[in-house]
DNA sequence: CCACTGACGAGTG
DNA sequence: GCACTCGCCAGTG
């Protein structure tokens, strides 16, 4: 059954992402088939739960940056730590290696 | 229904 | 690297 929403098919797609690993919204856009709209997938999170089961801190801005944190916003304390717990090394203005860190899906083919 | 806001991305200066 | 603009969509009052 369909979900009505948008946001449940990005909620499926941010799940999916592995831990220790992070990914952009504009990759979550295109995965979840909105490509171009990365900010769908902002607006998803934003209306996400606290305690829900999606990993919404493993999703960060193209820049690599924690988009929370470059807001100002409280929960941009929470996304780093739990990035940190996991092994993903977030820099002093709130900047992942997405070369390092990021999600590569259906890459290792060549 | 209208107006405003908001976890973005890419382009321009 | 920073500031500003446009496009695109959903939620709220």
């Amino acid at each position: 059954m369909k979900r009505g929403g948008t946001h449940d098919r990005i909620y499926a797609v941010v799940r999916k992402i592995p831990r220790g690993r992070v990914t952009t919204y504009g990759t979550i856009a295109r995965l979840a088939g909105f490509a171009g709209q990365a900010r769908l997938v902002g607006y998803a999170l934003s209306a996400l739960p606290n305690g829900s089961a999606v990993p919404w801190h493993r999703v960060i801005n193209a820049q690599g940056k924690l988009s929370l944190e470059q807001n100002g916003s409280s929960s941009g304390i929470t996304q780093r730590l739990r990035l940190e717990s996991e092994g993903v090394k977030v820099d002093a203005a709130g900047r992942v290696a997405l070369a390092t860190f990021g999600w590569r899906v259906a890459i290792g083919k060549s």
